[in-house]
DNA sequence: AGCACA
């Protein structure tokens, strides 16, 4: 309070380094004529144009700190200033040591996704959410997502550039969907290009980066342990405590989502206490509650984004309530307190009215099963008009491989295969229980 | 005219 942060963002004087920083270049500026300006005082060893907003600065780096400094010494005497082109440019010593040549952007379309959020929230957006997105035109191999001066960004890797291609032109400059986040969060546009990666390397599935074509991969620290970096936004408030009790919220719901089926999937997990379903927006929300924070922690680090069927149907979207015991006053197909002892029979049949208040999506799709695709959900349905109205393809891998979770090995659910999400219960099944073909 | 995407 009684500083006032008046740091300028560049020195005067900088500190020296045999990286020179080059401003006021002229556009068709090359890294051949950077060299030529360096070359009267040392070993040019890299160089790097069309730096910055303006595409008008660049880096030279000398092969030795002395030839640095003899350029920087030479024109702060001579009366005649460096030159391009006949353009005055103005040198100084970088504030980096080094010039690390990253090829990010390209101007040619290729497999990968530079991805800009754009907004007041930006940063809150999951790499979840992003999958999701990007996950309509097709496999999403990897995302990294990073932070940088141009804002919240993404890398997000296709297998090639034509769905990649098809992404881009449906995505940029769109809204992502509101109701992919919670309802707090406001609205995050995507600025695209393309990047000149082809494959990026990721090393961990984390809160930042994960590879969906590798589910083994080491699981790091922060996804696991869930504090910190996913519950504290960048301006150091706490966005969404944790808390004993999660809130499921369930897309995509072709299928009717019953409280049994909730009950079997969170159980996995440890003791479900207490499971309360609403209807929220349309939608199908459920409250979870367990024991204690560490339980429900591990189940929404391990359900997140995941679906509870077979096929991308009813996907799970999962934070933390603010509730911490749940009220339950009646024990039916919606409600249940697994805690009192002897209600489990009061009302042991989930009812076939219950099922009626689930709102249908669509006509009811086929028990699914293998490679085969039902009708694909429509994810353009969320998006403004003008958005084409579905993906042109759909390889066969990419809605299973979608389901990969990627749980730490030391946290693997007991009733939950390697491969993908399976319905713990006896015929492990894929269709939900309560499903009834021909029955309304 | 003032510093680059992990």
């Amino acid at each position: 309070m009684a500083s006032v942060s008046s740091q300028p963002q560049f020195r005067l004087t900088q500190p020296p380094s045999k990286v020179l920083h080059l401003r006021n270049l002229p556009w068709e500026c090359t890294e051949e004529e950077l060299v030529e300006l360096g070359k009267p005082f040392g070993k040019v060893v890299n160089t790097k144009c069309n730096v910055g907003a303006n595409r008008n600065q660049a880096f030279i780096e000398f092969a030795d700190l002395n030839q640095a400094i003899a350029m920087i010494s030479y024109y702060a005497s001579s009366s005649e200033p460096a030159q391009v082109r006949g353009k005055t440019v103005y040198l100084q010593y970088s504030n980096r040591q080094e010039i690390v040549n990253n090829k990010t952007t390209a101007d040619v379309s290729g497999n990968v996704l530079l991805v800009t959020i754009e907004g007041a929230d930006a940063r809150l957006v999951s790499i979840d959410v992003l999958h999701l997105v990007f996950s309509a035109f097709g496999f999403v191999h990897k995302i990294t997502t990073f932070e940088k001066t141009a804002g919240f960004q993404a890398l997000v890797q296709f297998s090639d550039a034509e769905t990649a291609s098809s992404a881009k032109n449906a995505l940029d400059g769109r809204n992502i969907p509101r109701y992919l986040f919670p309802e707090h969060i406001g609205p995050c546009t995507l600025r695209i290009t393309y990047s000149a990666h082809t494959d990026l390397s990721v090393k961990f599935q984390s809160h930042r980066s994960r590879d969906y074509t590798n589910p083994n991969l080491p699981v790091a620290s922060s996804a696991i342990d869930g504090g910190g970096l996913f519950s504290v936004g960048l301006d150091g408030k706490k966005l969404e405590p944790e808390s004993n009790v999660l809130l499921a919220s369930i897309e995509n719901m072709q299928y009717a989502v019953t409280l049994d089926a909730l009950h079997m999937v969170f159980s996995a997990f440890g003791p479900v206490q207490k499971i309360a379903m609403f209807d929220k927006n349309g939608g199908l929300q459920a409250l979870i509650q367990y024991p204690d924070v560490q339980t429900a922690v591990a189940a929404k680090e391990a359900l997140e984004g995941h679906c509870i069927y077979d096929g991308g149907f009813c996907k799970l979207h999962i934070t933390y309530s603010r509730h911490n015991d749940l009220s339950i006053k009646v024990n039916n197909d919606r409600s249940r307190d697994y805690t009192i002892p002897n209600t489990a029979m009061l009302n042991p049949q989930p009812s076939i009215q219950g099922q009626q208040a689930v709102p249908a999506v669509g006509p009811p799709a086929h028990p699914y099963s293998g490679t085969q695709h039902p009708a694909m959900p429509q994810p353009s349905a969320g998006w403004a008009a003008g958005v084409p109205a579905a993906p042109h393809s759909m390889p066969a891998g990419p809605a299973q491989m979608n389901n990969h979770p990627y749980l730490p090995p030391g946290s693997m659910a007991p009733q939950m295969g390697p491969g993908m999400m399976q319905m713990p219960g006896p015929s492990g099944l894929s269709m939900p229980p309560s499903y009834r073909p021909g029955q309304m």
